[in-house]
DNA sequence: ATGGTCGCTTAAATATACCTTAAGTGAACC
DNA sequence: GGTTCACTTAAGGTATATTTAAGCGACCAT
């Protein structure tokens, strides 16, 4: 018994024919007529020497060989059709799918994408806005801006800002606030988001690097996504321990005030991340050029900021 | 840009050119001429529209777009390979290979084995002695002999025979033995192989079913294989907690007594496991009749037990 | 019950894809 | 500087895949 595939034509006939349990349909996905698919069914049976499918009165059923057949050369081909699928959007510059985080995708990529793609009509934008871990060639994604340490193996990883989080809060609530000891005062809107990171700047953080280790921080509004707890500090409901990313446009347009120098960072940022060596593909090329560009612009808001590292 | 498959003959001998990162290697493997990969490769290249390798001095060596499509055809066509074997063996009456932990291969399949060989010498068998979970199309296996509760979907499995553990040791030692108390004054022989269930049937389940829940069971030689806990036992170096499976051919030629009739048992049991549908297969059917025979024939051993079930 | 339809099969003809042979190129090695 | 080695190219042949057309049997509707 050879351990040689069998003729792949007529493997993928099976496949197909297996999946729609009818030659007729099966001959129409693959753009051929019945008759050939039939002769590639016959022939693969006779490649193994036993019936792959019952013929019955106008339909087919899979045998037990053919049962045991399906799901490999299903996972086979589809696993083929993702590698090539993801070549050729290496050679292909006219559309570029990018991931990031649901707040950074909403408070800093989308209000700034439409200057991007003015600048770059050629190319076509597509947004997957997780948290979840994708695979850039199984999900189709060319570029994905993600929170963490770098170094993975095989991968381009440049850091794309020092960020930092410090209290942020309306003009109108910022009135009344001098001391830290006054915001404890203020309702806390906490973001429960940076779940994967060891010690998380948060509220417990910040007060305690003010010197007020003992303030309680249990008080106030929790949300799951920094975009809705940045959110609900605009709406006045309380302050923020606001992260630079997606708070620099309220900082810009005065609609959120941080009255504090006092700031956290972490080891980890934010990152351009893509596979080693799509840098250097033009649509990649250019959009990275582009968010370097942008996130130079709000550089500024660091100057007299006291930062502190957490780890 | 077409989603559909480039020809398949042509990503075959990509994968195979890239692999050996020379065209005249895969040729050879393919048994083709190195002029046919040349055509197949630029063909491929072709449907791209880019190169996959760039054309050294006298070698080659992999693009970017190279690297990106080799990972997924490799493992595509492996998948396809994998199915391809497993339907094969489906139909294939001279081979069977049998997956089983290891103190049930060494103490009862290979002492049996020869005379299901002698009576079946057309079928050529192979054992794969393990506690590992086996995927029955990944790692070639026709039939599982397992220990757990069945009723997995997409399998056939069978309860083998009703085990249950008993204290067992030589005659010499037994000759003190009159009750539970002088047990636990031998040297407690533990197998500390079944860690994957809950309750697990050791020296502390015995004493307590035997009211003495006090006992002191932590002194000891301890074994991670079930087998060597047996042979230790055999050697006479203290009691163990049987398993009827491991230990019936001692009980039968009086190397060992089991003195008391209090025996444990679990709701999980040895089972017999194929995929669902391929009971029915010639080889497995043999081998399947062949094992519930000779289980038959130990069944006696269980006259006149008192077995209890812990869970 | 019976003729029409539907889905698979078969056989012969045809088209395409694949492979081989043979000649050719350029760089490396001796 | 000639030889070798690995890939390339072009032409021609062969094997493989596909179509066309005819056929078969069972279901279904009348």
């Amino acid at each position: 018994m050879s351990d040689r595939l069998p003729p792949l034509t007529a493997l993928r006939a099976f496949e197909a024919a297996a999946r729609h349990l009818s030659f007729q349909n099966a001959a129409d996905e693959l753009a051929v007529t019945p008759a050939a698919l039939s002769y590639q069914i016959k022939n693969l049976e006779a490649h193994l020497g036993a019936p792959l499918f019952t013929r019955l009165n106008r339909a087919v059923a899979l045998t037990e060989a053919g049962k045991t057949l399906l799901p490999g050369t299903s996972d086979g081909f589809e696993q083929l059709r993702a590698a090539w699928r993801a070549t050729q959007r290496l050679t292909d510059d006219t559309k570029l799918t990018i991931t990031a985080g649901p707040a950074f995708t909403a408070k800093w990529l989308a209000p700034r994408m439409f200057r991007f793609a003015q600048a770059n009509p050629d190319i076509e934008m597509r947004f997957a806005a997780t948290l979840k871990v994708m695979d850039f060639t199984r999900d189709d994604v060319d570029v994905a801006i993600r929170f963490g340490l770098g170094g993975d193996e095989g991968y381009y990883s440049e850091p794309l800002l020092r960020g930092w989080l410090t209290p942020m809060m309306t003009p109108t609530l910022a009135e009344g606030v001098k001391t830290a000891e006054d915001l404890a005062k203020l309702p806390l809107i906490h973001d429960d988001s940076m779940t994967f990171l060891k010690r998380v700047p948060n509220w417990g953080e910040w007060f305690a690097a003010a010197g007020l280790p003992d303030v309680d921080t249990s008080h106030g509004l929790r949300f799951s996504q920094a975009d809705h707890a940045v959110d609900a500090a605009l709406e006045g409901a309380g302050v923020v321990l606001g992260r630079l990313s997606v708070t620099e446009r309220y900082l810009g347009n005065g609609r959120l005030v941080a009255p504090f120098a006092l700031s956290l960072t972490t080891p980890a940022h934010y990152r351009f991340v893509c596979p080693a060596g799509t840098e250097t593909r033009p649509a990649v090329k250019r959009f990275h050029d582009w968010i370097y560009g942008e996130m130079a612009e709000i550089d500024h808001f660091a100057e007299g900021r006291d930062i502190r590292m957490i780890e």
